[in-house]
Formats: C-alpha cells, structure tokens, sequence
DNA sequence: TTACTATATGAGTAGATAATCATATAGTTA
DNA sequence: TAACTATATGATTATCTACTCATATAGTAA
C-alpha cells in the first residue's frame, strides 16, 4: 500500500476509534448490545440528559456503528455494526491485562 | 456488576480508547508491531515532527500500550500490550464493512 | 384546534487536545 | 572540557469536544 492510501486507513481508524472513545457511547453500546432501545431509555441507562445521549447516538450513527428506525414518536436505535462487539472483548482483555500489571506492582511494593 | 463499578469499567475502556483514537498514534502502532523502534525511525514513518510524536509515545506509554528502554542517546520503544494488535483487526473490519456500505450505496444511486 | 411527549438541534461555555517552537536534559564523542 | 545528538518538556495558540439550556420538530391524543 502506499504512504498516502496508508494514512487514509490510519485516518479512518481513527475516525471510528474517536467515535467510540466516550464512556457515554460505550455505555449505549453494551446496552444495546442485547436488542434495540429507544432515546428514553437509553438515557436512562447511561444516565445522562436526553438532548446530550441524542447528540452522543448521532455520532454513533455517522460513524456507521449505529442505525435507527422511527415508530411513533419514539426512535429505536440498534447496533448496525456488529463486530463492533468483538471489539469490546478485545478492549476488555486490555483492561485486564492492566488491572493484572498494577496487581503484580502493588505486590512489589 | 453494580452501577459504579459498570461506570467504572466504561472509563477505563474509554480511556484506552481515547489513547488509541489518533491517525498518529495509529501509525506508531502499527509500524511497532513488528518490532522495538527508535523515536527519530518513529517520527519518520509517522510523518511528524520527533518533539510531536514524543508526546504521542508519552500517551500510550501511559495507558500501558507501549514500553520503552534506553540504549545510548536512543529511546526504544516497543509494544506492551500484545492484544492491541487483535484489537486493530477488529477494527479493520469495521472499516472494510463501511466502505462495503459505501460501495453499496454507491450502485443504488 | 390545543396540549402533550419524544427527540433533535442550535448557541454558549468550559475544558481538553494537538501542533509548533523554544528550551532543557542527558548521553556521546572529540 | 566543549560540541553534538536524541529525546523530552513547557508555553503558546488554535481547534475540537462535551455539556447545559433553550428552542424546534414532529407524532399523538383530547
């Protein structure tokens, strides 16, 4: 590949990581992770403001991982992109892994 | 898991995240995962100035994705955390799944 | 129609982040 | 020792981000 198609896989990359790189969005990503969900409760479950998890789900759904459908007045939004989930596991290992290396420190110390 | 520790754990994935979530810091780790690397070679593949991409090293380093040992005048760093590699794989599909997406929607138009 | 509800959006603000440049540190070599 | 090199750090500035609150939109129900 060259340089410059290169930087545009970093820039992508980067782009989905930032999106996801919120502990609001991850929160509504692991609620949603068992089936769609409505803003109310969605909000509720984060437990932040509605107006503030709207603007959190837009950037989810402008980066291709959330997607929504309208019934009545509500608006159910549902993971659109499902190796998102993967993902998570892979994160969670990295938690772990660095709750194992502060463990070990402490012991040393 | 109760409420605060759940928020607890979305911290700190977003926290890795956010520490991944950079063009930069992205190239730096995909240029190590083949080996340890000197900051001037790691300025040069990343395209950036060495003070700038020293700073970058000083994010990951503290969010436990990268090591570091001295040899000489050179600072060597190196992958910490092996598992971050996985981690891009996932993410490279989200963005192959995207443009996927992309092309699609290209062909209905 | 009006009143109500769910959601989205805009303005304003505070705080975080990244880049640049100058300077400091610390190891090397002459 | 002085000069040089690799890296790190601090100050400054510009840009981005998240939150709050107010307002807008659009569907529902009386």
């Amino acid at each position: 590949m060259d340089k410059k198609s290169q930087k545009m896989v970093y820039d992508k990359q980067a782009e989905i990581l930032k999106a996801l790189a919120h502990p609001i969005r991850i929160a509504i990503l692991d609620f949603l992770k068992d089936g769609e969900q409505c803003v109310c409760d969605i909000a509720e479950f984060a437990g932040s403001e509605r107006s503030n998890v709207s603007k959190h789900l837009s950037v989810l759904v402008s980066c291709g991982v959330l997607e929504f459908r309208k019934e009545g007045l509500k608006v159910i939004y549902s993971l659109k992109a499902r190796c998102i989930m993967d993902f998570f596991k892979c994160i969670t290992t990295c938690v772990k892994q660095q709750a194992k290396d502060s463990e070990n420190l402490l012991k040393v110390l």
